[in-house]
RNA sequence: GCCGGGGUGGCGGAACUGGUAGACGCGCCGGAUUCAAAAUCCGGUUUCUUCGGAAGUGCGGGUUCGAUUCCCGCUCCCGGCACCA
């Protein structure tokens, strides 16, 4: 009787091994390849959820892979600490956030513990204490000095019954969550970082990247969404100032038969001033929350004002309308519409019966009727007066021309990409290290005076940040004239945490620099793991500051991180998995009743990393069926005695198609690791393996040798994913040594070799044969004994072959 | 609305560079073991079929000797859209 697979045995005594050894733990060492894995660190929510498992076990894989292949490698962990949730738990229960966050940071840091990852936990980071955020005050500071961050209006979901700014998500339908009052946009005044500033480099950088996704590459490309087009002045009746609008289609300028302007542009202001219907029209179009998704999915809605502009070329009369569609922060707060060739101005158009005017032709000469479709493709110009038979790229260069000419105009080249506003009327949150003072303006807080320390002993109302009711915090001397001055009670956006940590992993005690040269060691990151969600916002704001610590001169490297694996979202009935939702699974359910190794190996079975995965209870039990499978295989295999080396040549058949198959498997199983990251073809390799080794009988000498081979193969192969069952099978088979200090199979290609194999014969694309053939069979041999074949000769008899196409090693197509 | 991704048996998925569709697992069915159950082990499992085959990878077209794979059009689902993290 072999003893059964206890799981909860095998993994306490594998984590208690890793503890004492303290093998995760690295320094920097110059004559070792280092090897940076990092996942995206957790807001501590209260309890890891399946999407946590997920992203934590694929880079536990490739950390512990990547070990096997010889590198030193860095996995640390931490905590995005900073959040919403936590004020939230504090309105909820009348528990200060920090004392909330740092139980669940407890309490989650030993749920990661439980399930084996090997992180060097002395470099754990919590992003709330301020020995960490007093750094990204200090290089706010830095930035405020170089003009990198400046304050200016900007448009917030204001409730209007809680008197509180809104997120996004706090808006439902329009109403606050709370309140469930309408909401309506206000603009107050926030700090910004010029993003765009850089802009080009970020955009630039994505073409050398071949480490990222495409589709991750992509998205940022269009978020940046660089555009070329021209910035250009319509005079406006009765002002002295012109209307400036960007449009990438100067090709089009003939075709604009009336302007619209933002509800907040000083044009409609003005006009509202006197007509109470405008002004109603105004004030309607603030009743919205600021969400680009709400805002382009409204109700197209327009007024006109009653007043004109002054077409450039053609001194026409363009009415001047005011359009919920238009916002004022991008670009200039005003459109020229051309109906004939936009999609949007056409409906818009045809809804309040405005003119359409076809200026652009089909390249083709076909005929198109502008009344009853827009035409938005390029072509050749007509109505445009002296333009007209120009093509559309030629006519934008011509009209650019004729603008910078006459000064009414300029080429601009323009980024859809918008600053980074960073300011949040929120407690929890590290303080922005501002102060006002009358005299002096805003004073940016003297390095010696850092960190701004953010109070932890709070009450939390639910209405407003409890720092602006705390005279001891925003009551300070300015730091430049003495006078009493203001502290700023905002605090930073959390993206502003999560944008350096990667970095200060390499020196987290550091306490006399940001990053010191420790991090010239172990930055970029090697490989970075995390969810599909953070594609643009949370990628792009690391790249841009990884930039700005480099202009500072903390490092070198422009790229924060190399190879990057944007795993897909674990759904929970068809929905992300969210604490605000509250759809969660608790893994440690799973834990106590399976064991950490079954529920990283389903994690990892149950769909390809880069996909998102449906939970799903079943199929636990069926891969922890496989750990005991396994197990009792490894286990018996032991228990018959050592063996003896065998003989690779004087093998019989069966012994040589096992060894086969255990080459064949480590072949695969590397290249799913290092090149694939397919982390569930892996596990039905081994599982693959794993049956031909039960099925595979023979007490011989040699047959036992080959067993023993295969199984250890599959014992070091998959530990990167069930390390803790593969750390206790490893002593089974008698070694002395650790496990974890192993490194990863090589493959003996004397072992693949074969003599026959096996060909697939089609018919016109059909399957009607197999042959087997040896493996260096000529052309004309493999057409022949394709053509004998039996079956296939039924369904070639009587009819011509027209021809014969053989893919070598592959199959054989007969064209009849 | 815009940007990115996805759709293959009852279910999760495999098919890597255009070449055997359904590997591996779940579930289900049958059998062994058991007083019985759990656990375990063995076999079967896309659909239809006149048992020769035929059809089949969201829908409609196209390219090719050959398409899950490439191209065009559509549809549904998921993610992001700047204050969820």
């Amino acid at each position: 009787m072999t003893t059964p697979y206890q799981p909860e045995i095998v993994e306490r005594e594998a984590q208690k091994y890793w503890e004492d050894t303290r093998c995760f733990e690295v320094q920097e060492d110059p004559t070792k390849e280092k090897f940076y894995c990092l996942t995206m660190f957790p807001y501590p929510s209260g309890k890891l959820h399946m999407g946590h498992v997920r992203v934590f076990t694929i880079s536990d894989v490739l950390a512990r892979y990547q070990r096997m292949q010889g590198k030193y490698v860095l996995q640390p962990m931490g905590w995005d600490a900073f959040g919403m949730p936590a004020e939230n738990a504090a309105i909820q229960h009348g528990v200060p956030p920090a004392q909330w966050t740092y139980k669940n940071i407890d309490d989650m840091r030993g749920q990661l513990k439980r399930l084996g990852y090997g992180y060097d936990w002395t470099r754990e980071i919590t992003t709330c204490r301020p020995e960490y955020y007093r750094w990204e005050q200090w290089l706010f500071t830095k930035m405020f000095k170089k003009g990198l961050v400046y304050r200016k209006n900007s448009v917030v979901n204001w409730d209007p019954v809680d008197k509180t700014v809104l997120a996004n998500e706090q808006v439902i339908d329009g109403r606050g969550w709370r309140s469930d009052a309408l909401v309506e946009r206000r603009e107050i005044p926030q700090w910004f970082m010029k993003i765009t500033a850089y802009a080009d480099e970020l955009l630039d950088e994505l073409d050398r990247m071949p480490g990222w996704p495409d589709s991750v590459k992509t998205m940022q490309r269009n978020w940046i969404g660089r555009s070329e087009g021209v910035e250009l002045s319509f005079d406006v009746d009765g002002e002295d100032e012109p209307l400036t609008v960007y449009t990438t289609r100067p090709d089009t300028l003939l075709g604009v038969t009336y302007m619209a302007v933002a509800a907040e542009h000083p044009l409609a202001s003005k006009v509202a001033a006197d007509n109470p219907d405008i002004a109603a029209f105004i004030a309607e179009c603030k009743i919205s929350d600021a969400a680009e998704a709400t805002l382009e999915t409204m109700e197209k809605k327009g007024m006109s004002l009653g007043i004109s502009a002054t077409h450039p070329l053609t001194g026409d009369d363009i009415p001047l309308w005011v359009a919920n569609f238009v916002l004022m922060s991008y670009g200039t707060g005003a459109v020229m519409a051309v109906p004939g060739h936009d999609a949007r101005d056409w409906e818009f158009a045809k809804q309040h019966g405005l003119p359409i005017r076809q200026v652009i032709a089909p390249a083709d000469g076909s005929d198109i009727d502008i009344e009853a479709a827009v035409y938005v493709d390029k072509g050749v110009l007509v109505n445009s007066g002296e333009f007209d038979g120009l093509d559309s790229a030629a006519a934008c260069d011509a009209i650019a021309d004729h603008f910078e000419k006459s000064g009414l105009g300029k080429r601009k080249v323009n980024y859809r990409l918008r600053d980074w506003g960073v300011s949040r009327q929120r407690y929890w949150g590290t303080p922005i290290p501002i102060v006002y003072c009358d005299d002096c303006g805003a004073v940016a807080v003297p390095e010696d005076q850092l960190p701004v320390v953010l109070p932890e002993h709070v009450e939390v109302t639910g209405s407003g940040s409890p720092l602006k009711d705390m005279p001891e915090f925003y009551e300070t001397p300015c730091p430049k004239c003495g006078k009493d001055a203001r502290r700023e009670t905002d605090t930073f956006d959390t993206f502003v945490e999560s944008s350096w940590y990667f970095a200060r992993y390499a020196c987290p005690d550091s306490d006399t620099a940001m990053l010191d040269e420790r991090a010239s060691y172990w930055t970029p990151v090697d490989q970075y793991t995390g969810g599909v969600e953070h594609a643009i916002l949370h990628l792009l704001y690391s790249r841009f500051f990884q930039r700005v610590m480099r202009d500072e001169g903390l490092t070198d490297v422009s790229e924060p991180f190399t190879n990057l694996l944007t795993q897909g979202m674990v759904l929970k009935d068809g929905a992300k998995m969210s604490k605000a939702k509250g759809n969660t699974v608790d893994p440690q359910e799973l834990i106590e009743k399976y064991g950490a190794d079954t529920v990283r190996l389903f994690m990892m079975f149950a769909a390809p990393p880069e996909q998102a995965l449906e939970w799903s209870d079943d199929g636990v039990q069926g891969s922890f069926r496989f750990l005991k499978r396994f197990w009792t295989a490894v286990v018996d295999h032991a228990a018959a005695g050592a063996v003896e080396d065998f003989d690779a040549d004087a093998l019989n058949t069966a012994q040589k198609d096992l060894r086969r198959k255990t080459h064949q498997t480590i072949a695969k199983i590397s290249d799913d690791l290092s090149r694939r990251h397919s982390f569930n073809t892996v596990v039905a390799a081994s599982m693959e393996l794993l049956n031909a080794i039960n099925k595979f009988v023979d007490d011989s000498a040699a047959g036992r040798a080959v067993a023993r081979e295969a199984l250890q193969a599959v014992v070091l192969m998959l530990s990167p994913l069930v390390p803790h069952i593969c750390h206790a099978l490893w002593r089974e088979l008698g070694h002395e040594s650790a496990l974890i200090d192993q490194p990863w199979p090589d493959v003996d290609s004397s072992a693949l070799e074969v003599d026959l194999i096996e060909l697939v014969v089609q018919v016109n694309g059909k399957l009607r044969g197999r042959v087997s053939i040896a493996v260096d069979a000529d052309r004309d041999a493999v057409e022949a004994q394709a053509l004998a074949d039996e079956n296939v000769q039924r369904f070639i008899a009587g009819k011509d072959i027209r021809k014969v196409i053989v893919v070598p090693g592959r199959l054989v197509n007969i064209v009849v």
